[in-house]
DNA sequence: CCACAGAAGTGGATCGATCACATTTTAATG
DNA sequence: CATTAAAATGTGATCGATCCACTTCTGTGG
């Protein structure tokens, strides 16, 4: 044991890294078998008779040995690795990507994650060079991508945490906690929205927007409008300065926390007290909400589940089984906080037909 | 539902290029060259003869033809792409990765990102794997790992945002910037602080803590303690519940933006107002930072350095040059908001010596 | 003791690229 | 036009694993 770990250190300190590694055939040799043998080893350990395995293993030992992944690959054309690809920018799905690579994991395959700057046909460049070079079994593609090509020879599953991943769980298309909160809103009261509404280029935005418009509608609501914003805290604060002095909306329905801060921003710098004057609702549970002044109403989101869901359908379609339902469906919920309550009186008055309708 | 299975199926069964990858010796037989020259051609199109080249190109064309990577890895023993290892965790340094990634890029490499769960020596083990498994060329770690052996085979660089990264950049180990944070409160007039300290496992939280520690000394200030936090926003509020009523601390100096939050909102719960009472320094330049009421001031880190200088460093390694040195240290900066101010007259009373200090 | 089935082990082909070296073609020169 | 160096191209080996088709063990029943 001792003269190994001089060797180690010896190796290690005059030539460092300088060590080739071993391969199957000095296994083999060592081992005093052949390398068809050490294989076997490798797949099935119960395939050799004991006395056979225990040379292997100490062989193994011994050597410190690794088998070469590249090596391996190239011959069965399979590597183990999934890719996920994703655009470059602000939002960083974090938590999503640890549930993924950790749900991979346990099915014996690594998660492999490539971020592309650029547009979809960027991206989608990516994933056909990715798909081709035998380096990854499945790609899953996060954000929208522009591919010219049907057939890349390997699963692609286009899943995300913004898009069309929501478009199976039907008509609402994750949006549906849009209505509940209008719903909400206007138990407490409201009659007057507005919508800071999501990057219009994601499917999740556009959906919000929808569900927005739609429940209105059908809730005969009113709606001074959507301020198409693109996510950011900006967006929020210039949603609220564009609005008319006596707009009467009393309830703003944010696409994202950062918006929901950035309207409540907006409304303080007008005077508007949060939640006395007007009630903010966010979506996306972020950590800062919980400790912002005042606290923000949000929508909880299960990134854990989105994650796990999105490699469970790649890894569905790499082994050929039917897509497995996906979780997600009931588990984003409201998160009630301070910055929704009540309109004021005065509201109910200005906002037309309120006081008929509240009765 | 039943139609997303049917795509699924679809996909990977039918699929309708069944047709196998081409290869070289495909796109030489239809140029009508040997394989050699194909292979020529891919690694420099100038070393053929352009009537040669012509042909081959017309034939990588026709076929759309893709080199498999991982044959050539297999030969060349490179394989252009580099690892970044991290742990799963609330942060996400997306930011970073962008650079890094966009970085590697430029250089000609992939950038591959691994996420690990589990503790340190869950990562190292990781490390160990993918050194040995022959696909990357370099692994970059963040976060704290736990090696046993000394040589990997490949260049491994331990470099994070977090972490050692920023201790070689001298004596004030990243943290340079609390002093000059405190040295800018006390010229406000402030005197008695508190930091709320990050995770203590963390170099980053250690080192703020200790230049806190050293320049509150330095300056002859004083410090009614640390709130070891663990940089979630509840260890904010929590340092400030924890306060006895007549601490009579006026700044507090927290190691993020998030902890400073929730400082700001543990204030308000004690009817403290930010920044009249109480004045709040974050770091970290979050966005929502911006946003938040009142906005909060903190040190604007440049993360897209930050992943550069990384992989810069780790490319340096592969290619045995000289490490170039860091771009980091002159850019991160103080930004100042509302949350900072100079302290309640008051506060000068209550401070031991602060009548005859302000003479 | 032999035949024989099944398990265990072996040698060599193979995946798709690059590389070293051999060979052919081209262009320059006297 | 012959000579020759240089440029262009071709041939076959090679990387390290798995897989295929054999061969060699091992144990059992007649």
């Amino acid at each position: 044991m001792s003269r190994a770990r001089g060797i180690g250190y010896r190796a290690a300190v005059t030539e460092p890294g300088d060590k080739r590694a071993s391969t199957i055939h000095e296994v083999a040799r060592l081992a005093g078998v052949s390398h068809t043998t050490v294989s076997r080893y490798l797949q099935d350990k119960n395939a050799l008779k004991p006395q056979t395995r225990i040379k292997v293993e100490y062989a193994v030992k011994a050597l410190d040995y690794r088998p070469n992944l590249v090596a391996r690959s190239m011959r069965t054309r399979r590597s183990n690795r999934l890719a996920i690809v994703l655009a470059t920018g602000p939002h960083f799905p974090g938590r999503q990507l640890a549930a993924a690579s950790e749900t991979a994991h346990q099915a014996g395959y690594q998660l492999e994650i490539v971020s592309v700057e650029g547009g979809p046909k960027a991206r989608a460049a990516r994933i056909e060079d990715l798909a081709r070079s035998g380096q990854v079994d499945g790609i899953l593609a996060i954000s929208s991508i522009d591919l010219k090509t049907k057939s890349l020879g390997i699963p692609l599953v286009q899943s995300e945490s913004y898009d069309e991943r929501l478009h199976v769980l039907g008509k609402l298309a994750g949006a549906a906690e849009i209505a509940e909160i209008i719903e909400y809103l206007c138990s407490l009261g409201h009659r007057r929205f507005l919508h800071v509404a999501g990057d219009q280029s994601f499917t999740s935005g556009r959906n919000r927007k929808r569900v927005y418009l739609e429940t209105i509608e059908r809730l005969g609501l009113e709606s001074v409008g959507v301020y198409d914003g693109d996510w950011s805290g900006q967006s929020g604060v210039d949603a609220i300065t564009a609005l008319p002095e006596d707009c009467g909306v009393t309830a703003v329905v944010a696409a994202c926390d950062l918006a929901a801060l950035g309207v409540m921003r907006g409304a303080r710098a007008r005077g508007w007290s949060v939640p006395r004057d007007l009630s903010v609702f966010g979506w996306d549970d972020d950590e800062y909400g919980r400790f912002a002044l005042p606290s923000l109403s949000t929508v909880a989101v299960d990134r854990e589940s989105q994650g796990r869901d999105a490699i469970h359908r790649l890894l569905a379609e790499i082994h050929c089984t039917p897509a497995p339902e996906p979780s997600t469906r009931t588990v984003n919920r409201l998160i009630h906080r301070e910055s929704t309550a009540p309109p004021p009186l005065s509201a109910d008055v200005t906002g037309a037909d309120g006081r008929s309708e509240a009765q």
